[in-house]
Parts: C-alpha cells; sequence; structure tokens
DNA sequence: CCGCGCGATTGACGTAGATCAATTTACAAT
DNA sequence: ATTGTAAATTGATCTACGTCAATCGCGCGG
C-alpha cells in the first residue's frame, strides 16, 4: 500500500499498534520517555505490518518516508556494486530501528530484507520530526540513535580493517549473545538467522572460512555449533581470542 | 578551557564567528538555510579555535559536550583496540562535522586529531538540539547530516569487506577528489595531508601495500606521485578499476 | 651546508584466507 | 519414504597482501 515500489507486496491486515503496551519499549524509540510521552510517540506510529521471510521492505533507491522498528523477527541490511558484490551492513533484530540511510536524499541507499517473518511499525519520517520537535527527550533519545549506529559501524569498520578471521567471528558471536541478553533469551544458546555466507558477507570473509572457523571453535571447546544452532560454551575463552593479539 | 582533559590544550584566542559570513555555509550545517535561520545558528556558534598539526580535537572517552564544523584544515578521527590496533575512521575537511559519535553516550568513542593546522567552531549540542526544536530547516538538515555519515560508514565497510587494494586506493583517490572538487579545489592536483601509515589504516592495508599500489598507479600513467603531492592523470582509468571487476 | 630522522620505496619471502572442488546434511515438496 | 535443492563442511591448492629488511630521499634544525 504505502509505497507501491519494487519491493515486495509487504503484507496484508495492517494491525493496531501502540508503543505503551509494547515490551520492547525500552530498547526502542520511545526508551526513557514518560508515559505521556510514549503516547505522543503512540500517535505517529499507525501502521504496523508482517513481512515474510526474503521479503525486502525497502531497496537501495527506493522513496524514503519512514523509519522502521522491529516488532519481532530478524532483518539484515546489504549495499550492492554495479558488479554484484554485496556486503552485508547488518543485521537488526526486535527493537531495533531501520531506515536511517534514507534521511540523507531522501531515498535509502542500502536494502533491508527479512530473513525470517517479522512484524515492523511504520514511523512516517517527517511526523517524527514534527513530534521530537515538541518532545524534547524524543528528540535527544532519537539523535542517540542514529549517534549509536555510526559507532557502530565503526566497530565494525575496526573489524574488518583489524581483525582476524577468528577475532572477526568471536565478535560477531559475542556482539548476538549479548543482544539476545537484552531481550531476554539465552545469552549462551542461539539459532542463528543467516547463512555462513550472509555472515561472511558481514565480515568480509568467505562462507568457507567462516564455516570453518566455527568448526575450529568447536573443536577448542569454545562453542557448539549444528548447523544455525549456537551453543557458547565458554564465553571468556572467546573473548581472549580478542584481547590478547599482537 | 571547555575540556581541561587530557586533550592537548588547544588554544590560544577564540575567534569570533558568523556562520553568515563564512563561505563554507554551503558545505556546513546552515546549508540550504534562509538568512533569519543561519542567524540562529550564528547565536549558538560562539567559540572558533585553532588547533595545531598533532593536537586532539577530543579523545575517546572524554566527555561530549561540542559538536564541531571544521572551518579551515584537516582532520583524522581513529579507534583504537586494547592491543595498540587502530583504524582510522575518516578524514575530514572543511565544512565537515566531528563529533557525532559523541551524542549516543555523552561521551566520544573515537579520537579526532588535526593532520595541519586548523580551525575549529564550537557548537554545544545542547543548544543546537533546542534550537533545532524552533527551526524546522535545521533540524532536518542535522538528521541529513547523521544520516550521511551512516551512509558513508556503509560505503567504507563495503570497500573493506569487498574491494581489493588497488580499487580501494582507487575509491579513496576519488573520493578525494570529488570533496577537493567541492570546496573549489583542483580535481586532479592536491596535497595528501596524511601518512602511506594512515591511508593504509584507513583502506585496511598495510602502508608497504598503499606505497606499491601508487606506484603500480603511477607506472600505468593513472595518476603521478611524489611523495604528498598528487595529480591525477586519468580519472575515467580510474573509476574503471571499480566497475570491470569481476 | 651538513647530518639526522621520519616517511616512502622497493625487494624477497611467508601466510591467512580465497578459490576450486567434492561430499555431506538438512529440509521442503511430492 | 523419496527426491530435489540449498546450505554446510572439509580438503587441496593458489594468491594477494603482509612481513621483514634494506635503502632512499626529503625536510628540518643546528
Amino acid at each position: 500500500m504505502s509505497r507501491p515500489s519494487s519491493s515486495a507486496d509487504l503484507s496484508l491486515s495492517a494491525i493496531k499498534t501502540a508503543c505503551s503496551n509494547c515490551n520492547l519499549r525500552e530498547l526502542c524509540l520511545p526508551f526513557g520517555l514518560s508515559d505521556q510521552e510514549v503516547a505522543r510517540v503512540d500517535e505517529l506510529i499507525n501502521v504496523r505490518k508482517r513481512v515474510k521471510r526474503t521479503e525486502h521492505l525497502y531497496r537501495a533507491g527506493s522513496e524514503f518516508e519512514y523509519i522502521y522498528a522491529i516488532r519481532s523477527g530478524f532483518f539484515k541490511t546489504y549495499v550492492l556494486l554495479e558488479d554484484g558484490r554485496d556486503q552485508v551492513t547488518g543485521f537488526q533484530m526486535a527493537g531495533e530501528l531501520l531506515g536511517l540511510d534514507g534521511i540523507s536524499t531522501e531515498s535509502h541507499s542500502c536494502n533491508a530484507v527479512a530473513l525470517e517473518d517479522s512484524e515492523v511499525c511504520f514511523i512516517p519520517f517527517a511526523r517524527l520530526e514534527q513530534v521530537s520537535r515538541e518532545v524534547k527527550t524524543l528528540q535527544h533519545h532519537f539523535h542517540q540513535v542514529m549517534s549509536r549506529e555510526i559507532v557502530r559501524d565503526h566497530g565494525v569498520m575496526l573489524l574488518l580493517g583489524t581483525m582476524r578471521a577468528e577475532e572477526r567471528l568471536a565478535t560477531f558471536l559475542l556482539n548476538l549473545s549479548q543482544r539476545f541478553t537484552a531481550r531476554g533469551f539465552s545469552p549462551t544458546e542461539f539459532n542463528l538467522r543467516m547463512t555462513r555466507e550472509e555472515i561472511g558477507s558481514y565480515l568480509g570473509l568467505k562462507l568457507e572460512t567462516v564455516s570453518r572457523a566455527l568448526s575450529r571453535f568447536q573443536d577448542e571447546r569454545l562453542i557448539s555449533v549444528q548447523q544455525k544452532h549456537i551453543r557458547i560454551l565458554n564465553i571468556p575463552g572467546l573473548k581472549s581470542l580478542l584481547d590478547n593479539r599482537k
């Protein structure tokens, strides 16, 4: 509906939403807001939609109109080079925002695709700006979210520029663990939503290298891997792969 | 004064500033604002300071209070790993903003150091937020600036994750060329402000690799290099290094 | 003008990860 | 259950870039 673009037709039934009774409140846009202020955010989120696995939420070049908040599910964002090479720029889970890349040129610069069936809140950006002119805490928090994305990107640049394969993968696993923890899931046991190839694309490695590194971690009893199921057996051990180097 | 921190004492005389008569207006924060609106921005920039070569503007961990606009000069930002490895996350020139990383945690997450004697406008962030609650165009433009940084970072991730040494360097040179052009300088002739090692750190390469690639470009008559002086002889040739791959 | 030192260049060699290829495994459709 | 397909694992080899090392050369201070 809202964007009859090249992206797959996202959904079906728009779901009535409310941040007020969303259990992701503390991870998402309304973080740190008073009840009254959350009510202001509520009024600007009027649509929630389902996005099925493999469907795109937006594509590079498509018009920017919304910021998206992941209600449930899992996404990846990626950029493409003309020759077909691509780079996964991030994996996003519940409570995280998508689409910030679109603000700069009014059109998206990357692609966002669901890695599992998901639900997404559509936040009309013009209205978000309007409300954040009125609600100081919302304004500040939104700036923090954007800044956090910049800081995260710098971390990825550090990873891509200086780390070896095993360090990259350990960093990746520890990051997932920490984010699952923040969402109330086990820090040590989870299912990967992405393929080895997608992990590799994110980490600047080939899928074979990812697979070999996972196997080596398993040999060293740091983790156990069975396809997409990961169990972290030795968090300090994984961490020690990072700080000892050089 | 403002931050009696670990950073070198930046300066000397604060200089009276005014965006209104700054020739970088169109590249900097006031871009796209009416005269009246620029006047509002003027009132929040009360300090301009000199930062000498090798001096830090801020360091990771230092308190965040200002966004900085480069009036003149050249900076690099970098992040550090405990073991001493570092990654240059960007090179910034006149009209560009520094310090956006600090918003997320109220303290800076990277380091910013001048690569040549520079002048910097200090923009108290709390006041910037205040004024941008009142000036819609300023608010929107600031969001665009932050978003542009995210998009830029994604481009660097693509470079670090998928490109080969010569492609990275060609991309780097073309990017510098384009930014110098936007500032009224020659697209084809400029002095590098950074060492081979700093270029390498930014591009995820060792300094020897940077040096060799530059020499190869010179052999192929794409550029001429003499120490820090670069002359680009064949822009299409450099570009063609990028799109043909694979 | 001279010498010192950092930055840059260039060469020889080593290696982490890419590439190519062959199975194996999981899961979805029938 | 059976077959088809995509994902994952593992091995053998190749290579782009890193590492180590020897100059070179420019700019700066005395």
